[in-house]
DNA sequence: CCGTATCCGGAATGATACTG
DNA sequence: CAGTATCATTCCGGATACGG
C-alpha cells in the first residue's frame, strides 16, 4: 500500500490550493497585503507590470475565496482597502516556506 | 519602511516558484512521486485526466527544473522510472502543508 | 481614485493518431 | 511501454478606452 492514497480524490485539498492560487500575480499579492492593510493605488503602484483590469480582476478572484478583504469607504474621493483575512493570514507561512526554498534553491 | 521590500526584485523567489509550479498537474505529480518512484505508466494510470502529451511535458519540465528525476533503461520493452530529486524533497514539505491548508479551510 | 467594458493574441491544455 | 506529432480549443492575461 502507499501512503498517501488520500491524495487523489477529486477536490482534494492540494487541488483546490492550485486552483485558488493559479494566477500570475496571486501569490505576490498575498504577500505583499502580509504586510499591511493597502489601498488600491499603492498595490498597482507597487505592481506596475500588473494592467489595471488584471489587478482588479485577481483581487476580486481572491476576495471570492475568501483569502482577502475588500473594505469601500464611501467617501470623495473613493477608497478601497485591501488586507488578509484570517483564513489568507493562516495561509502565509507556507508563502514564506516557499520564497525560502526559492530564495535557496533557486538562486540562478 | 515594510518588512518585506526583498520581495519584490524581478527573481525573487518567490516568483520563480510560481512559475515552475504554475503547470495545472504539477504539485500531484510532486506528491505523488513523493511516496515513491513510479514508472511512467503507474503515473498514467493514476492521472486519467492527463493526456499523455501533457503527462509528458509536465515530467520533462519537472526534470529540467531538477525536481524530479528521470532514469531510463535501456530494455525491451521499454522502462523508465520517475523520482524525487533532493531538491524535490526539500520542496515536500510544503506541498503537504498546503494539502492541509486546503483540507482544513476549504471544505466546500 | 478606483474602477468597468471590450477586444484580442498567445500560451496552456486537450484530442487523436502514430512510432521505436 | 513509453513516448511523438499534429491539430484544435480554451482561457489567461494584456491593451485600450471609458465611467461614477
Amino acid at each position: 500500500m502507499t501512503k498517501n492514497t488520500k491524495f487523489r480524490t477529486p477536490d482534494c485539498g492540494l487541488t483546490k490550493v492550485q486552483q485558488m492560487l493559479g494566477g500570475k500575480w496571486k501569490l505576490l499579492l498575498l504577500w505583499y497585503l502580509s504586510e499591511e492593510t493597502r489601498r488600491f493605488g499603492e498595490i498597482r503602484r507597487c505592481f506596475p507590470e500588473i494592467t489595471e483590469a488584471m489587478l482588479t480582476k485577481q483581487l476580486r478572484e481572491l476576495e471570492q475565496d475568501k483569502l482577502i478583504h475588500r473594505e469601500v469607504f464611501k467617501v470623495v474621493p473613493p477608497r478601497v482597502e485591501y488586507s488578509l483575512t484570517d483564513l489568507g493570514s493562516k495561509f502565509f507561512p507556507i508563502i514564506e516556506a516557499m520564497y525560502d526554498w526559492g530564495e535557496e534553491n533557486l538562486k540562478n
